[in-house]
DNA sequence: CAAATTTGACCAGT
DNA sequence: ACTGGTCAAATTTG
């Protein structure tokens, strides 16, 4: 069928631990938590959702970070357990393209790249402001949103200074692993300047 | 053989 | 009561 692959794994591996069916939803939602990480106790979680308007386009929703990361070898980290309720959650959307068609197999080969374009990313805070419209793939593309019931909140852009913050404040570790996590996000996160809302 | 995946059932929260 | 989420067991694949 399609592809369930999405590019690198940002960088660590997911082992399913569920799958349901989401009312709402066409398709049944994969949960995914860290593969040896979980073991550590590494709190990150990875939710992966197809968008019934637009089947390729995956919802990867990440829950928690990678204790993972640093030295780990050791679950003697700091980390207070107490992460219940203000926890971040960042969805990407990712779409892929459909073309990868039964044409020949193997050999064609053409694409390194992972046909796959990250079109955008909403994070939002437990306690800030659901963030789902942004002008990017919040719209749809050609189709109408149609049931667009659920994800119509609020467009608010919070800090996102705050989120690092936030994310890394009860730990010590630097600050910069989230651009280990989203490379790419920096420009995506805060539009340059123009209110994208609907007229 | 081990690891990873699958499906179902159970539990918790609302 | 319903939905959503997690865990557990069984199975499959490498």
């Amino acid at each position: 069928m399609g592809n369930t692959d999405l590019p690198p794994d940002d960088n660590y591996t997911w082992r399913k631990y569920g799958q349901k069916e989401i009312l709402g939803s066409k398709y049944p939602r994969a949960y995914y938590r860290c593969t040896h990480q979980k073991m550590y106790n590494c709190p990150a979680k990875k939710q992966v959702q197809r968008l019934d308007n637009d089947f390729y386009t995956f919802e990867v929703t990440y829950i928690g970070q990678h204790t993972c990361t640093m030295s780990s070898t050791a679950p003697s980290i700091p980390q207070p357990p107490p992460l219940l309720h203000d926890q971040m959650v960042m969805t990407q959307a990712m779409v892929s393209q459909p073309a990868l068609p039964p044409t020949s197999s193997s050999t064609t080969s053409s694409s390194i790249v992972p046909s796959g374009s990250w079109l955008s990313m909403e994070f939002s805070l437990g306690s800030g402001s659901g963030g789902r419209g942004s002008g990017g793939a919040g719209s749809s593309s050609g189709g109408g949103p149609a049931t667009g019931s659920r994800y119509g909140r609020d467009v608010q852009y919070s800090v996102v200074a705050d989120m690092a913050d936030v994310m890394f404040n009860s730990g010590s570790s630097s600050s910069n692993s989230m651009d280990f996590i989203f490379p790419c996000a920096e420009d995506k996160w805060e539009a340059p300047g123009s209110g994208d809302k609907k007229h």
